[in-house]
DNA sequence: TATTGTCAACGAAAATCTTCGTAGTTCCCC
DNA sequence: GGGGAACTACGAAGATTTTCGTTGACAATA
């Protein structure tokens, strides 16, 4: 047995989980069109990514029709949070503090996002209270 | 005349970037040693890397000793932001909300440092008025 | 001066990731 | 039932990253 659960998507495949995870269950065609809205991309190199990807797990997929139909085992919210913590131990020794800091940087935050952090803030503290 | 500033640092760049900014300027050797306190790794892996890197322009070296001296071409503030940004555009479509709610789930985080968090918000706020 | 230790340079193997061409199936419809 | 169109499977080439072994230069020292 090796690991199932967890595997860090790379580069390609995190822009197939996004569509997977904005459209929902989806065939390799609808994967490919939406993927190249934004960027040009064979139809194969989809399909091969999806076949790697559901070899890793990372995705399972109903074969009920000819056109299998793909969709993401984790719930986004999952991989975020994993891509996420990643990113805060490799860059930041895991200090929210720190990631915070560097995300406002470079960027004019809207006060209406700061309101919303705010928000956040007060949400988490009262629930994990 | 290629891009001489920007360059997202690979996952082993990232690790000896690290060192350098926590020692300052450095030979290979003590980033070697530094990085085998926490991963096994040999000395000419690190001194590759280093040598690759300086060709990105990723560090520059002093070569007026025998033992070259390796020291980060951009301040560590500046590769953090730019690491962070991506992170925010590749997984959170440039939200910062979003990058903040997944880093706090998952993770117990400290009374303190949710108020080091309002503080950075509210010196965020101040200064970028 | 011969030996031993420290170092940079180089090349190249191994591991991953990315991208697609080709082949073979199945389905539709003329 | 023959010809396309829509699909999957496979394999493999390229690109990038990671990791070292080997070589040769130099330097300290026995």
């Amino acid at each position: 047995m090796t690991k199932e659960p967890l595997q860090k998507p790379t580069a390609s495949e995190l822009e197939i989980l996004r569509v997977l995870w904005m459209r929902g269950p989806s065939t390799v065609r609808e994967v490919h069109e939406a993927l190249n809205e934004k960027k040009a991309m064979g139809y194969t190199t989809v399909l091969k990514l999806l076949q790697i990807m559901t070899a890793k797990g990372t995705v399972r997929r109903d074969e009920g029709q000819r056109a299998h139909v793909y969709e993401a085992c984790q719930p986004a919210t999952e991989t975020k949070r994993q891509l996420v913590s990643d990113v805060l131990q490799r860059v930041f020794e895991g200090s929210a503090s720190e990631l915070m800091i560097h995300a406002l940087e470079g960027r004019r935050t809207s006060k209406k996002e700061l309101e919303e952090l705010r928000r956040l803030l007060d949400e988490y503290e009262r629930s994990a209270r």
